[in-house]
DNA sequence: GCGACAG
DNA sequence: ATCTTGTCGC
């Protein structure tokens, strides 16, 4: 079976504008969220993101691939499905999980590890959509935020790879607020499945080079925002 | 009731 | 997320 068949659950069918079934399902799922290191040698490791066409109709997810040791991006896929529901934050997973799971299985090969662009367990009910995917599909995934959704942290340090925890309201330890490069906003980390709280973070250190976003879902971010065609693409009719 | 609110 | 050019600072 494919990844995303056997699931006729409210992600999969009709958005109906039902909200309270869906965070109630979050709160099903979240149960099910692995927050221990389980996963063996990283040999692939995958990032996805989403991006929007044609105002938001159309929802367009990349999944790309890599080698967990060179880096180097091995197959790179793209999914584009009408949107079906609109944003709601804290069910963004819902809105956009359906277009990542056709990326990834597009990809032929499933990853050791995903990064996914938005929280993982950092979420009001435990379930970001990095949680939700890596308990979809049952593989590791760490969530890479760029924004707190919630959650409270002390004074961050001005260096690369600082960190300080991300607490909820009541103490716990749901994330990392992590300078990943010197003079750039903190990004946002937490395990969504099959990562333990203190190795998440140290996951993502591990693929970032010389940009803010860790390798795999840097590149998942140009091709879902197609940064690479604004770049590459020369400006016609302006030669003259 | 009021403010917050991933992408 | 997306609409959008040049511009200021590291």
């Amino acid at each position: 079976m494919t990844t995303h068949e056997n699931r006729s659950d409210i992600a999969f069918g009709e958005w109906d504008g039902n909200t309270a079934a869906a965070r109630e399902l979050q709160m099903r799922l979240a149960e099910k969220v692995v927050l221990a290191d389980d996963f063996g040698a990283l040999k692939l490791i995958a990032g996805v993101d989403v991006g929007f066409e044609d105002g938001g109709k159309i929802t367009r997810a990349a999944a790309v691939l890599l080698d967990a040791e060179t880096l180097e991006p091995l197959a790179q896929a793209l999914a584009r499905i009408p949107t079906r529901m609109p944003y709601i934050p804290g069910l963004l997973s819902f809105r956009e999980l359906p277009a990542v799971l056709q990326a990834l299985d597009a990809l032929g090969q499933m990853p050791d590890l995903i990064f996914a662009d938005g929280h993982g367990i950092a979420h009001p009910r435990g379930l970001g959509i990095a949680a939700h995917l890596g308990v979809i599909t049952g593989l590791p995934t760490i969530g890479v935020a760029k924004k707190i959704l919630t959650g409270q942290h002390a004074p961050l340090g001005e260096r690369r790879a600082d960190q300080v925890d991300l607490l909820d309201k009541g103490g716990k330890f749901i994330g990392t607020v992590l300078r990943s490069k010197e003079k750039v906003r903190p990004l946002i980390i937490s395990p969504g499945n099959r990562v333990s709280l203190m190795t998440a973070p140290e996951l993502v250190m591990r693929f970032v080079t010389r940009y803010r976003l860790p390798e795999p879902t840097r590149l998942a971010d140009r091709l879902a925002s197609r940064r690479d065609e604004k770049r590459a693409v020369v400006q016609p009719a302006l030669d003259r």
